[in-house]
DNA sequence: TTTT
DNA sequence: TTTT
């Protein structure tokens, strides 16, 4: 049935890339939504959308956004549900995103004093990350981001992590 | 920021509608919206979706529609948070419909033993329920759905409740 | 780039099938898409929405669609040109549907006087035609659509005949 | 019934406005969307899409946006027809947005040789122009664009010339 | 050239 | 008649 969300906003924090225990890349972040009317005393408030998104455009998302970046969402709505440690079932609703849109200019965090350039990568002049029908992105992957493997503490803090979801749980 | 939905799927339960102490309605629904493709258990699963409506939409809403109905949903997503009675902060998402299409056949639950026959209105032959920019839908309001006057033990319960919510708090 | 249509209306008339010499399946229809909103005169109006859909889905489109069903359609905007017999450019702009979501009962059309019963087709209670990453439909189909093949006169006028395109044209 | 589209893409042209005889304005501009996915030549296509907006979000568009500027549009697809000086019909699909994005940075095309910076303009940080409800633009408008005021030829080709459109004839 |  |  019909189920389309698309969104802009901008990734509140550094995205997260897991993998599954079959190699599956799966990266989550959370989109500030600016909204755009304001409310009644007058201020801009956000959504806060979660959104999930796999295989190669889960790395590219990784690779190429970080806090504060200005992203396009084309995906679905999902829900799912889980108990937590509390033994409480908890509802989920999220964004399945299928195609992820860079939306800041090729520049962004560039000059001033040191770094920040984003890695050279070109799709045409798209700046779009599609699900791939077929290759599954299998095996540890390196992480092409400067930011991320240069700058952080702990550079491997979430990547290439597995995660507790088998194959099974895919949504496709 | 750019922030759309659009949904078809069917109605889990009847709305509720409610109205705010300012007598602003408020309708509540959510839909199961059946996933394209099937899980790995070859089973087609559904995605269950909470939404809102404000205002002529939600009195729409909660005389048309009912548990099963076919409908459709232009609208964006929220995240609001609250607090529960254990103290916990609850964070919730969900879909705020602008406007609402009725998709089921006019003549739908028509036919067979007795009633059923959906209320007569028209608007033109769209059958859609759009957000009116002005006219605020104070006072109570006569449910014309004879599905919940005829037929629930309490046609009330939900109707013209006021519930603990502000105008303050509307999102427009 | 974010390109996101979606749509629900009518057929105007059948859809039209057509082949590419590789035998790849296209089918065109257009969409009565009323309008939420009346005109000065107080007329509701309506878009007529010429759509595009290739392979299974055209098929499946051809099969259980025809003049005055009700659809939803998921694609994009695309543009093209073409130079007309009297060689001026001719711009057109269409709807690339991915996925067709047809919306009629199970039942529509069927009871009274004599057939018109849907074919037998399910999966799950989705009725959602989608394009397969893969699978190309080559070579001729088996129209099972009883509408077209008992009652037209010519059944076979649009299907099946190939059409001046090579698959070089094709969009994907 | 459900229309709705949304586009991010890049402005063919400085947008084009015009008034109609009662002064309501009305923005024409073409967004260049590149496709997700390379042709059989491995080129990445682009579409052409036709876009119309009207009122506040019109004049915004003429003073806040030019050939290359990035924008989202929120909006439905509109056909209409006329009979062009040959005395054939031509029909036409295009874009109605009813809120248009601004996606590029405030800074944009500053610096280097020779102004270009942006007027001072914000709504918050949200940068989107939505249809306002209730205020006509009515009467002749300052266009506060530096650009088309400062730098074109004739800074007023496209400004304030009424066009044969009679109120009628709004699509609202 | 338009659907219910 | 097309944008980066």
């Amino acid at each position: 049935m019909l189920n389309r969300v698309i969104l802009v906003g901008r990734l509140t924090k550094d995205p997260e890339l897991r993998y599954t225990p079959n190699g599956v890349a799966v990266a989550n972040f959370t989109l500030a939504v600016n909204r755009a009317f304001t409310n009644q005393q007058g201020e801009r408030e956000a959504d806060f959308i979660n959104c999930v998104v796999w295989r190669k455009p889960a790395e590219n998302v990784a690779n190429f956004l970080k806090k504060g970046s200005l992203a396009g969402v084309d995906g679905r709505v999902q829900t799912r549900s889980y108990d937590n440690n509390q033994g409480q079932r908890v509802y989920v609703t999220e964004v399945m995103a299928e195609s992820v849109q860079f939306l800041e200019p090729k520049n962004a965090n560039a000059g001033g004093g040191g770094g920040g350039q984003y890695p050279q990568y070109q799709q045409g002049q798209g700046n779009q990350f599609n699900a791939p029908s077929t290759d599954r992105g299998y095996g540890q992957q390196q992480n092409q981001n400067p930011k991320r493997n240069n700058f952080n503490e702990d550079p491997f803090a979430n990547d290439g992590t597995p995660i507790d979801i088998s194959d099974d749980d895919l949504p496709f």
